[in-house]
DNA sequence: ACGTATCCTGACCAAGCGGTCAAGATGTCC
DNA sequence: GGACATCTTGACCGCTTGGTCAGGATACGT
């Protein structure tokens, strides 16, 4: 025992019990050397040694904890759809048109520029036909698109946006916002920059959300209406 | 020799001596086998043993006419970036932005549809970090986007479409065309199909393409200068 | 007909892989 | 302070991998 100040439990946050924070400690640690390794090297390229190594844990440490590499990979398109999915909320929070669309922009956008990593590794488990996705894909993701869906062709009924289909509206959004995480690479590479600084990704997120707010006549029709309106009450 | 056909050279094209055919066809059957296991389980989980199955050769064999894993994945983002070049010329085919646009994003698109794995492998590649194309994307490939993000910005000195940002209005077309390939087993899923029908990706075409193009202001500019210029000839 | 260049392939190998295990170290509870 | 559960780890194993090789088969020039 080096550290003198003493056996106790050395709490770091409301002093969880010392095993307890260990597991979660080394947990935390594991998950995220995985999401990076898995991003750069894919699932088969990636192996538990080098995921170890980058968490600073023994190989044999690691499957302590994720009992297959599987398991952990599973574990870490969870924690990636988990809060892919509290961005995807965003959508819901306005029922104007641009609103929502800008919303949801640019908590996709922030995604991307501050977990480039797990979007890699969702890209990379959709491309190769999502083994371990496909149940998700065909439940939850669909319902919550249905569930945009549906709004987005009320407010065509409504006329504050040209009719579109609604779901390849969604897939533009998604494949627009996915990209500046994914072909990151690419995207430095035209530009030829080392890296993307904050400022380029809200640039692209302004720009992105213009074009196609524009793009879907939900300006000029809110211009439209708001005429109307002031006409209505002029009159 | 079974074949009482004779031993004769048996000409498929031009009568191209044997030898010289024999290796055409291998190479072309194991380069496009190799382009759909690539796509499926990427570099290092495509494995040349299922590579060599696929094309209905030995392992051997393979390695062959390939030296090694890796020079055969080189030949295919070879031949993926060959034709993506073709379709890449349809942008300077029209100085006007509707139909430059509109051309390109079906070139595009046309591309996703029918050759799929190609656009796998290579956002595959790129997400990985591009280890193999590093160089093609900053040459050959910034040196494209500069020619058309030049022709852009002149479109946007001429005020025919809305001053916006050249780069990030390709990385949009990119991002959109190359997603109907990469992410088509998400599409599906969230569509309910279990495949997209060409009359999917035409529509999906002419909304990107509408959206897009009136998202710049291409519509109402053109629409406006064909006022002035009826106007001009009326007065 | 014969020599040569090319094509073909089963058998093989070293390296790296995911995963196991036994045995020791460490914290926890009474 | 001692019994017990949890954590840690080097050594190990069976299997797959990319790649080799020797030697036979086939086409081709002369």
């Amino acid at each position: 025992m080096p550290d003198p100040a003493g056996p106790a439990p050395a709490p770091t946050r409301q002093s969880l019990p010392r095993k307890a924070q260990i597991r979660e400690e080394n947990t935390v640690a594991i998950l995220a050397a995985a999401e990076e390794v898995f991003a750069e090297m894919g699932f088969r390229g990636a192996s538990t040694a080098a995921i170890a190594e980058r968490a600073g844990v023994p190989k044999a440490n690691l499957h302590y904890y994720f009992r297959t590499k599987n398991q952990l990979y599973a574990r870490v398109l969870e924690s990636i759809i988990t809060e892919w999915f509290e961005a995807a909320d965003r959508f819901g929070i306005s029922d104007d048109p641009v609103e929502a669309i800008d919303h949801y922009v640019r908590a996709k956008m922030e995604l991307s520029r501050t977990r480039p990593a797990a979007s890699k590794v969702f890209a990379n488990e959709i491309i190769h036909g999502a083994p371990q996705l496909m149940v998700y894909l065909r439940t939850t993701l669909r319902n919550w698109a249905a569930t945009r869906a549906a709004d987005i062709e009320r407010w065509v009924a409504q006329g504050r946006i040209d009719p579109v289909d609604p779901y390849h509206l969604l897939f533009m959004i998604w494949a627009v916002t996915q990209h500046y995480a994914d072909f990151s690479c690419q995207i430095q590479a035209v530009l030829d920059r080392d890296r993307l600084p904050r400022a380029e990704f809200d640039r692209a997120a302004e720009q992105i959300t213009r074009i196609i707010v524009k793009g879907i006549g939900a300006l000029e029709r809110r211009e439209a209406a708001e005429a109307d309106a002031s006409k209505g009450t002029a009159a």
